[in-house]
DNA sequence: ATAGGGTTAG
């Protein structure tokens, strides 16, 4: 900056303050480079008696930097008054801020000006109309821009398939992916982000396992960053680390990002010790990855090494905890029973780092105290809150007093957390769970027969389980497998073995309409975690650790078997339920039964 | 001189 500074009066100097040229390389210099000053360059561009097209664009592109779209705009209107022709290159920057600034009508006024200065074969232009229609959420009028164009180049194809699937279209976006002449790594990667955040692993698999069939194959860092996800989804951690080796072989520079979403797969596919080995490796690390690791101590019950790792990162780190890091870190200590540690790290946020607990925090606050029995002082805290506390707040109190059996209050507060979330399904489940608990049975029936009317469905429970770096899913009582003969049979082999060491079948969950004792335990036998493990058993070898992801929580039953098989058959079983780890081992949990 | 793709929580 200074030597522009010298640069600049130097030129003025020469008499060459009004000439936009010189001034206009000052310009660009100031308002684009990285270490520049938009202010400077605003003062330079104020004394210009007749700044061209290119100052202008220039200092649009200056706004857009610092995300001040409205101040893009607002030039560009100044630019029209002054009669100032706009040219190919203004549009895709006012189109841009208009998307940014969100303002739908403006948008619409800048169309019609690109077409009225002529440029509706502009690729640049097109491009980002369509871009500024799908943030707009008008897939029609998106669809429309790409159709009227007379060429497409790969960039509009992924725009769209992007816009498809952001807005849930996930088979629109598939259809046009399918009718895309020429496929690049970006449009690859645009469909097989849609599946991942879809869900839809196995069908991003998939599609990648095509794209490695085309001859141009090579790994870049949003491919392989779309696949970690997919990997992180379905617990596979096979996959997840092949896609590590690939990124270390291919050279890919591992950015913050990456790394996150590295330390991530790790983590959420049961291998902590590499998730930290992993963060450890790289020198220099992102907030993300940090706060990425301490939600990972979290989920696998860790408290102490979360707080180890968080001390560090006071100490050691030039990143400072953000709100973030206080989530996961109270998350911790709740999935630890770390009450005294929660609680002073709920101070420690607001004293030390100046962060106000947001509901966040206080909807960790809440499980923590609920877990640990003290229903009154969560109370007290809610009450406390300076917002309505919302759902999740009341959802984790309500889980305490499920796990405390407290009716008065579980039925209270459930009735409100289901009238708030009546799509979910969940929220009517626990309330029944409570009612069972205590015997309360026309309570039972009277939460299914409010599910029933309102069409809620309990949401059908999955495990996946990873052999040999496939991945196979079972769902309860299913029998699509071809082996499922040979399942059931090691289904029954396996409690019969646990039986002999004490277990006793218990059901929980109760908004079946199973009425037979009989019936009850045929449906728990059959859960699918149990069909999982079963599975596990036949296809590894002796010794080998079985990993489970499953899309709910894990149920009471199937938490003891779990324990028990893990030591019947000297098995080390690590279960991924929706929200954290269970590792079973000679016959005990590491949630220490804290779940 | 300009555009499109990846990450972190409960």
């Amino acid at each position: 900056m200074e030597k522009l500074k010298q640069y600049h009066s130097q030129i003025i100097r020469l008499g060459l303050s009004g000439d936009n040229d010189a001034m206009g390389r000052v310009i660009k210099f100031c308002a684009i480079s990285t270490n520049g000053d938009l202010g400077y360059a605003l003062k330079v561009f104020g004394s210009l008696p007749q700044p061209d097209t290119f100052i202008y664009n220039t200092i649009f592109r200056g706004y857009l930097q610092l995300q001040l779209p409205k101040e893009c705009i607002s030039l560009y209107v100044q630019m029209l008054h002054a009669s100032v022709t706009p040219n190919k290159f203004t549009f895709p920057s006012v189109v841009k801020a208009c998307t940014f600034d969100n303002v739908v009508e403006l948008g619409q006024q800048v169309h019609a000006q690109i077409f009225k200065f002529g440029y509706q074969s502009d690729g640049f232009s097109q491009n980002s109309l369509i871009h500024m229609y799908v943030s707009f959420k008008s897939l029609e009028k998106a669809r429309r821009v790409f159709d009227m164009m007379p060429q497409r180049d790969d960039v509009s194809w992924t725009i769209l398939i992007s816009g498809y699937s952001q807005s849930g279209f996930i088979d629109d976006a598939r259809k046009l992916f399918d009718l895309m002449p020429e496929k690049n790594p970006a449009s690859w990667n645009a469909m097989i982000a849609a599946c991942v955040q879809s869900n839809r692993f196995h069908e991003a698999f998939l599609l990648f396992d095509q794209m490695r069939q085309t001859s141009q194959f090579k790994l870049d860092k949003f491919v392989a960053a779309s696949m970690l996800s997919a990997c992180t989804g379905l617990g596979a951690l096979k996959q997840g680390e092949w896609i590590h080796d690939n990124i270390k072989k291919s050279g890919i520079e591992v950015d913050h990002k990456l790394a996150t979403t590295i330390i991530d797969m790790y983590c959420k596919c049961g291998s902590i010790e590499k998730a930290f080995a992993t963060f450890n490796q790289f020198p220099t690390k992102g907030i993300s990855s940090w706060n990425c690791m301490i939600g990972g101590f979290a989920m696998h019950g860790k408290g102490e090494e979360a707080i180890e790792l968080f001390k560090r990162m006071e100490n050691e780190s030039k990143v400072s905890p953000d709100y973030i890091t206080f989530v996961n870190l109270i998350s911790a200590c709740a999935h630890s029973g770390l009450v005294q540690e929660g609680r002073h790290y709920f101070q420690h946020m607001v004293k030390v780092h100046n962060i106000s607990p947001g509901m966040e925090h206080y909807g960790c606050m809440v499980d923590l105290l609920g877990r640990a029995g003290l229903l009154n002082e969560a109370m007290k805290l809610i009450n406390e809150m300076p917002m309505d506390p919302d759902v999740s707040v009341m959802g984790a109190f309500v889980g305490a007093c499920k796990i405390h059996g407290n009716i008065e209050l579980g039925e209270k507060i459930g009735e409100k957390v289901i009238e708030l979330d009546p799509h979910n399904s969940g929220r009517y489940v626990l309330l029944a769970n409570i009612y069972a608990t205590a015997s309360k049975w026309e309570d039972v029936a009277k939460i299914r027969k409010l599910m029933n009317d309102r069409g809620v469905k309990k949401s059908r429970g999955f495990s996946l389980i990873e052999t040999d770096g496939a991945v196979t899913e079972f769902i309860a009582g299913g029998r699509s497998h071809p082996d499922s003969e040979e399942i059931y049979a090691k289904v029954k082999e396996m409690l019969a073995c646990i039986r002999s060491i004490g277990y006793v079948p218990e059901a929980e969950s109760v908004v079946h309409d199973i009425s037979e004792e009989e019936e009850m335990e045929k449906a728990l036998f059959y859960h699918s975690e149990k069909l999982a493990i079963a599975f596990g058993l036949l296809k590894t070898k002796a010794g080998e650790t079985l990993r489970i992801t499953k899309n709910l929580r894990v149920c009471k039953d199937c938490h003891e078997a779990s324990k028990l098989i893990s030591k019947f058959f000297d098995r080390e079983i690590i279960v991924r339920d929706r929200s954290r780890f269970h590792h079973f081992k000679h016959g005990v949990c590491s949630c220490n039964d804290y779940w």
